[in-house]
DNA sequence: ATGAAAGCGCTAACAG
DNA sequence: CTGTTAGCGCTTTCAT
């Protein structure tokens, strides 16, 4: 039950008999330190467990040197960003860097607070999926060279450090080989319209149909939330209509599970009755029932190479923008 | 492009024209304040958009009034504990806390680290799933009054803090319900045998068979790592067996899915050739092929639960350890 | 190579 | 009711 006394470099400076400053040089790896010095201090460090305090460190510090990066998502119910969010992590964590984590769940009031909270926590920069394409804080942040590297959902009017998929390209995709597959009734759900994802993802959608001849059917568009909830609310309205879609695209991940969930209450046979293909695979894809096709985004490799990115700039904040365009899948299995 | 200078209580007092004491005092509400001062430095907070920050503030006060906590998840991959985090996230959010999280994807070196990042970085309190029942750091911890409350794994030895549910009689009951299915050939494949949840589960199971006198086959339990991989390699294992299970129970979620991946990939008829129930129920269970039988934790509650009883024990270090058992429920669906 | 001292931005006595 | 001052634990000149 005894109290661990919280420790300072004081206590290890006085264990080892030397100057706070010594201190602080073994553990910053300063050079100019004489051997002896160097494994009194390190041997005090270790037999008291000594760890610096990463609060006053932070305040000390400066831009850039404070190894504390801050992460932005907009929904960890979703396993892409789950995927994302391990990505940065990994290589954070390989560099030497904490990863100080928000989830706003789509609520934008949320997402400002975080904001202000990682800016308030010092962090050296941010990698964020901002909600909309003109989110004024975040923007006003790139201006002013605060380090921001966006994921998946980019900045309009102002370039900055960015890694995507090609969410146009790849629905297109989805949809022409829905076509393909004959169908000319295809419904699409995508999430909430203010993400610049769910636009790129209609339009491609869109293009597809166009391409091939086939007549926008606005009542076959619905665009609602991106969780669950909604996708299985949109599909029942879908297949509650008199002259149903055929075939079904999914905007993502929740939506398609949602969706699948609203098919499946009412028994209706995939592909035969009612086809289905969602933006996002997911590692049970194949568990599903059938084997969803699927667009599959790179989600670890798209984390992975912002925290690599954003590491580039917080030690070069003037470096101009670089764009990452990674490339996903689409992975045609059952459903469709 | 213009520099955002960070502002400090001293700006805003000198916009105010005050002290920097009184700024202090308003941002914290305190209430001896005349009104008129108070609103000159509302404005002045306010005009200048400032935000105090939160490292040096932390810095400075004391335990229990820093208004973090940090949050330590084995696996976030892991949908449950996605459950779990968002039910910590909202409230702690709600009563004005921010919260510091880690995921160690059950390597112990990482957990260890992510523990010393907390406690570096000033939390108030911890909310852990401690990867096995004697983890020393946190034992140590607990012992020294230092706010935890454990969630899905207790520690041995020693009272804590502990929000959990029955892992035992809940996988007795999944089990005995196979057993009523007329399955004698059950299997158990279970995650990493140091996790506490595991050998309840598993200890559950074995008491099932015993009950209705079925010998324990020990070539029918499977210990893995509690992910996906390794559901899906030890049911091929298991699979592979001349004389196979005509039933699994799974450990957990992510050993279910690959588990099913396996089954699926052998094209083996659900639940006619083979039955699986697992442990943990998943918002896309009713989706899967069949719908999955499974065993429902209440993630977001348990989450809740551990944040509510953390604000407690951060308010009185000394009160007497709570044990909470949240109640789970096995959900029959058509796998079984 | 090392120590003394200033100061990061803030809160909390202590005065008045 | 408000201002002055002393740190929180650390890094970093500036001396020596």
């Amino acid at each position: 039950m005894k109290k661990t006394k919280i420790l300072s470099v004081h206590d290890v400076a006085f264990k080892a008999g030397v100057s706070i400053s010594t201190v602080s040089r073994v553990i910053n790896g300063a050079k100019n330190i004489s051997p002896e010095t160097l494994s009194k201090v390190q041997s005090a460090i270790k037999d008291l467990n000594f760890k610096p305090n990463r609060v006053a460190q932070r305040l000390r510090l400066k831009k850039g040197q404070r190894k504390l990066i801050g992460l932005l998502v907009p929904d960890i119910q979703n396993p892409f960003y789950v995927d994302v969010v391990k990505g940065v992590e990994d290589l954070a964590y390989a560099q030497g860097y904490a990863v100080f984590m928000g989830n706003f769940g789509q609520a934008v009031d949320k997402e400002d607070l975080y904001l202000d909270l990682m800016l308030s926590e010092s962090v050296d920069g941010l990698i964020v999926a901002p909600s909309t394409e003109k989110h004024s804080k975040i923007v006003s942040l790139v201006k002013n060279q605060f380090p921001i590297v966006c994921v998946d959902r980019g900045l309009a009017e102002i370039e900055s450090d960015l890694v995507i998929v090609n969410n146009y390209q790849l629905a297109f995709d989805a949809v022409e080989h829905l076509i393909n597959r004959g169908h000319k009734q295809i419904a699409y759900i995508g999430g909430l319209s203010s993400i610049p994802t769910t636009a790129r993802r209609k339009q491609g959608y869109l293009d597809a149909l166009t391409k091939h001849g086939i007549e926008i059917n606005e009542s076959l568009i619905k665009l609602g939330d991106s969780k669950h909830e909604s996708g299985r609310i949109l599909a029942a309205e879908l297949l509650n209509m008199k002259n149903r879609p055929t075939a079904l695209f999914t905007g993502n991940n929740l939506i398609t599970l949602g969706a699948l969930e609203t098919i499946h209450s009412r028994e209706l046979k995939i592909p035969k009755e009612i086809a289905i293909v969602g933006f996002d695979d997911m590692p049970w894809s194949i568990s599903l029932h059938p084997p969803l096709t699927a667009v599959s985004q790179p989600g670890y490799e798209i984390g992975n190479r912002a925290a690599e990115m954003l590491f580039h700039r917080i030690k070069d904040p003037m470096r101009i923008p670089v764009k990452l365009v990674l490339s996903g899948e689409l992975k045609i299995r059952k459903s469709s």
